[in-house]
DNA sequence: CGCCTATACCTAGAGAATCTAGGCAAAGTA
DNA sequence: TACTTTGCCTAGATTCTCTAGGTATAGGCG
């Protein structure tokens, strides 16, 4: 059984604020527009989304409103803080130094 | 408390086959190799690094030989079987593939 | 010699993130 | 009516990492 990749482990809560970031969304549509984006890559189940975002609205990143759709339907919508917009521009600059990290030691395979 | 970065979990076994596809190494060389190169980045501890280094071993990944040092002290070496070199292969390229979709989704800042 | 640091291995238990596997309810569709 | 999709949620198991130890040898210094 192989997993997709246990490197998606930690990055969560960067994806989901860097989402955040450019609009407010519901968890739902979240789990849909990762997938989308990355092109079936990120597949959340709700089992690890919902728990995340109310740790990050716990944790005051996040807010959260309930909206009434047109069809009657109820969507909690999240958007980022100031403190979620500080975090964020943290967990940009975190992400690069990985990288950076990274690439010293997962040398390109040279042809 | 800020930690590094969770982003590094899920990275350590990828990490370990792509040092050791380079050479054997024992535990403790392993941890300062990964720091030399990494600039500081990545200091794993030894409660990580020993029980994953066990795990690679476990899966027929890695095998283990006993050498002793000129100044009589024991090192237990660590080097990739061929499961391990296939794996190494594939764990390059599921890291290609989480950075392309992580790129769909942080997308750098513009100016 | 005695003491301290660096080397070199190890483990048990706690904490945290994710997944499995459900539950509940409303809206759309056949 | 029945089924699927949408939309929220949680409890428990699993897994990875860290904390915080333990043991032992080598080498330097006073």
């Amino acid at each position: 059984m192989v997993k997709r990749s246990e490197l998606i482990k930690g990055s969560t809560d960067s994806l989901l604020l860097c989402l955040l970031g450019q609009q407010p969304m519901y968890g739902y549509q979240i789990i849909r527009e990762l997938e989308d984006r990355s092109q079936g890559y990120f597949r959340y189940k709700e089992g690890t989304l919902y728990p995340a975002l109310h740790r990050l609205e716990k944790s005051g990143l996040l807010t959260a409103q309930w909206h009434t759709a047109s069809g009657g339907r109820q969507r909690r919508y999240y958007h980022l803080t100031e403190k979620g917009r500080t975090m964020l521009v943290e967990r940009r600059s975190q992400w690069l130094d990985f990288l950076a990290a990274m690439n010293t030691i997962i040398q390109p395979v040279s042809a």
